[in-house]
RNA sequence: GGCGCCAUAGCCAAGCGGUAAGGCAGAGGUCUGCAAAACCUUUAUCCCCGGUCCGAUUCCGGGUGGCGCCU
């Protein structure tokens, strides 16, 4: 192969429930792929149940990536991923075989994809806490006002009450000495290495997808989940994995304050709204072929999507639908 | 059958004479180092009929519905 050549990557997207999984496994067995998982928190071990992590049985035999490999207890951010998936993707294309994406977390796959080279800016701990303290006594009017003047664009794009952004913006300059603005604008100005192709999953109606986000929540409970969420609370979340939904909502009901069927209400509303904002992030790209599992069966799924990469990375398809469905 | 209370958006709920707070859910959106996060925007003419008044969701009468108590 050229040296110039662009690695093909195949990327499944769509909100939670919407069967990624599934369809990513089988594109991988159509391709002969391997599947690269593109999710900030199934990246965890012990969270399986919360996180509908695939299981043995359903990977199939295709290898899966950039899972179950990172304790809680360890915080994980998007430069992480980027360095970390890209090399597997890289690996996986060496070997001869098309990487296959897939996840709900837009930033990843988005990031990853269009080759955002993040600096080496480590975080200050100490810093963020005395910049947190000044938002929390003065406002973040006041922060907002203090990046303004060192800069003015990135203080431009963000509202007042998002102190996070904020902070993170004035850490970047105390840090660097370099405004956030000029860090993001050299992130994206590399060319990307990748040739990629966009799947994505969604429902024609809301309506559907949302029933399917209710019921799943019901099986995790069943298949244990207040368990798994028990365990995990003992040995103690990082900062990235204390935000999965599924988990920190039991807490009320373990301090008595909150039913069970309310927190399994509001694990259920919290996966809703998550969805939704899954949507939100995808809808804007304007090159994600979408497909709709509640407006046609699943086979004839696999075959749209199976035709629309094999002619837009021009790479073959090496075992027929039909094969893959007798197998099971 | 009698007495009392209530009737405001999908839900909860404030207002009680000058043309409807807020919360939740829902919808839309932003997004570059915690993203399953953070943040923004958005949704009503107040159960029905009649009366008083310049003006009623707000006062009065009647109706309907609900809740509670009593016989």
């Amino acid at each position: 192969m050229l040296e110039y050549e662009k690695i093909p990557v195949v990327a499944v997207i769509g909100p939670t429930a919407s069967g990624k999984t599934r369809l990513a496994v089988d594109l991988a067995r159509l391709f002969d792929g391997e599947v690269v998982s593109a999710d900030s928190m199934q990246i965890y071990r012990y969270m399986d149940i919360g996180t509908a992590k695939v299981t043995g049985e359903e990977q199939k035999g295709v290898p899966h990536h950039m899972i179950d490999f990172l304790d809680p207890g360890q915080p994980f951010s998007v430069a992480d991923y980027v360095e970390m998936a890209g090399n597997c993707v890289e690996d996986i294309y060496k070997r001869g075989k098309i990487p296959i994406l897939a996840g709900g977390t837009g930033l990843y796959v988005d990031s990853l994809l269009d080759n955002t080279v993040f600096q080496p800016i480590r975080s200050d701990p100490e810093l963020r806490l005395s910049l947190q303290r000044e938002a929390d006594e003065n406002g973040g009017e006041y922060l907002l006002n203090q990046l303004a003047q060192i800069d003015p664009e990135t203080a431009a794009k963000l509202h007042p009450n998002n102190k996070g952004r904020i902070i993170r913006a004035l850490e970047v300059f105390r840090l660097t000495g370099i405004p956030m603005s000029v860090h993001q604008k050299e992130a994206v100005s590399h060319p990307s290495p990748y040739e990629s192709c966009y799947i994505g999953l969604d429902f024609s109606q809301r309506q559907i997808l949302y029933e399917r986000i209710n019921q799943r929540v019901e099986q995790m409970l069943k298949d244990g989940l207040e368990g798994e969420a028990r365990l995990l609370a003992q040995k103690g979340f990082g900062a990235t994995a204390a935000q999965a939904i599924g988990y920190k909502e039991f807490l009320p009901y373990w301090n008595g304050e909150r039913s069970l069927a309310e927190t399994t209400e509001e694990i259920k509303r919290q996966t809703r709204r998550y969805a939704k904002r899954q949507l939100t992030w995808f809808r804007r790209r304007q090159e994600i072929h979408w497909l709709y599992p509640d407006l046609e069966p699943y086979p004839a799924l696999l075959e749209k999507a199976s035709s629309f990469i094999r002619d837009k990375l021009k790479i073959e398809i090496q075992h027929k639908t039909a094969e893959i469905f007798e197998k099971e």
